[in-house]
RNA sequence: GGGGGGAUUCCAGAGCGGUCAAAUGGGGCAGACUGUAAAUCUGUUGGCUAAGCCUUCGGAGGUUCGAAUCCUUCUCCCCCCA
């Protein structure tokens, strides 16, 4: 199957210039992406074009993932309705290294043939004078042209920097720099980007009078209409520090069946048949959600690791399966804190629980696990708050007999919000 | 410049002198069902020392026993005419 084969029907083909196909099966390519390092972690939005990259490089081509240095400096535009605030150059600085670190988890560096080869925009442009800049890159695109792009229209009546409005030409260097350097014809990105790597590619025909081309993939959308890769809690994050491995885990876990099988061939290699069968067996056993595991089990070892992953599922067994409060006295103190990584924590003094004190002060003034003495007595009437795993009403007193290790009291609101109480 | 309409609790949007912590819908949260899914149904959705009290209906004043509701004024938004 050809790359583009294999992006169509994981649904991860967008658009694509003509001649791309031709162009892929004649020749050995180089492809890049770019990423800019708007933060020390990439999170899962991120791994999409990193996908890309993989099965281009599956496919037997060359990867160039590029780091953006010097367009991270500037800000995208693209898919955004207000300017933004610049990261100052220390902070840009140390999130390079960090997606640098990242992205060798998902290629391969050591091939003879093909190896990845991270590349980062600010090594041409930081001694690229802006005169210089303007002289040699700039005569060759109007600005008829650059404001036609749907990122800047958008942005002409809401206001748009010049800095800003930039960032589509110095986007377009970077790929005419990688195909003069690098012999890099093709540029990858979430359809967002089709503007900005058209004007590259023009930048590219009127520069060297060659074609480039571009492949696109789609916005990740969720069924509900809401944003892909967000909880309430924020990003996803592959950075443990950020999204523990539990999160993370549950976090593909929790997919719906109508999302599910979209994502599992987006993020996943599993091949096509392999992954048709499954959806097939889905179908029938839905309760088993056999999809979500296996999306949730390859990605999190990807990101993670086998250890992490294990980790995750016996957490997962223990907070959700038919966990009891006999259990949770049972675990070691270690087990329950890393059960507990990425839940909310909260302190409370040793002798305030001394002697008994009600469980609406608990909840509220002791803790702020919730925000008011209202909410939690209206938790409590609902039946939705649990101590160690037990319901309990508001004639409950909690008091040291209920700490577990003497030290730690879990609490529950609903289903899946835990809480830590930690007393000390 | 002239004329008109509007600002209500997370959002949309009723209310137009007491029965208003404010209809209804959406969203949120929870319960039931289930599969840690979806759909559905139910409850709940300002705070507190809770059959009571306090703070809320763009801001500031005023009328009144009593104001989200009436008056004055200010701020902001929308529409129409020039």
């Amino acid at each position: 199957m050809s790359f583009i084969e294999e992006l169509k029907w994981r649904g991860m083909l967008h658009d694509i210039t003509p001649g791309t196909e031709k162009l892929l099966k004649e020749d050995f390519v180089s492809a890049y992406v770019g990423i800019d390092p708007t933060a020390d972690s990439l999170h899962i939005g991120h791994l999409v074009s990193i996908m890309m990259l993989k099965h281009f490089q599956v496919a037997g081509h060359k990867p160039l993932p590029l780091i953006g240095g010097a367009t991270g400096m500037i800000g995208d535009p693209s898919g955004k309705s207000q300017e933004r605030t610049l990261l100052s150059e220390e902070v840009l600085r140390h999130n390079e290294k960090a997606i640098h670190k990242q992205l060798i988890k998902f290629l391969d560096f050591d091939s003879v043939k093909n190896k990845a080869e991270i590349v980062n925009n600010y090594d041409w442009m930081k001694d690229f004078s802006f005169l210089q800049f303007l002289r040699e890159i700039g005569k060759k695109i109007s600005i008829n042209y650059m404001i036609s792009k749907d990122s800047v229209k958008s942005r002409l009546e809401t206001g748009l920097s010049f800095t800003e409005f930039s960032y589509q030409l110095i986007q377009a260097y970077d790929f005419l720099h990688l195909y003069q350097n690098k012999n890099c014809k093709l540029q990858m990105g979430g359809s967002d980007q089709w503007g900005n790597i058209t004007t590259g590619i023009e930048l590219i025909r009127r520069t060297t009078g060659n074609e480039a081309y571009a492949v696109t993939c789609p916005l990740i959308t969720k069924a509900d209409g809401g944003k892909f890769g967000k909880t309430e809690q924020g990003n996803i994050w592959l950075d443990s520090r950020y999204t523990s491995p539990y999160n993370f885990y549950q976090f593909w876990l929790n997919c719906s069946d109508k999302d599910v099988e979209r994502y599992i061939k987006i993020f996943t290699l599993m091949p096509r048949e392999e992954i048709e069968n499954l959806i097939k067996e889905h179908c029938k056993e839905p309760h088993l959600r056999k999809l979500q595991k296996v999306l949730a089990k390859d990605i999190t070892i990807r990101v993670h690791g086998e250890e992490e992953y294990n980790l995750a599922v016996e957490a997962s067994g223990i907070l959700f399966g038919k966990g009891t409060t006999e259990m949770l006295l049972k675990l070691p103190e270690d087990v329950l804190l890393s059960l507990m990584e990425g839940v909310p924590k909260h302190t409370i003094s040793k002798s305030s629980i001394e002697n008994k004190i009600s469980i609406i002060d608990f909840l509220t003034e002791e803790t702020g696990v919730l925000p008011s003495k209202s909410e939690a007595r209206r938790a409590l009437k609902e039946g939705s708050i649990s101590i160690n795993k037990k319901k309990e009403n508001e004639s409950k007193y909690v008091s040291v007999d209920d700490l577990i290790n003497s030290r730690y009291i879990i609490v529950q609101r609903g289903k899946k919000k835990y809480f830590l109480v930690i007393a000390e």
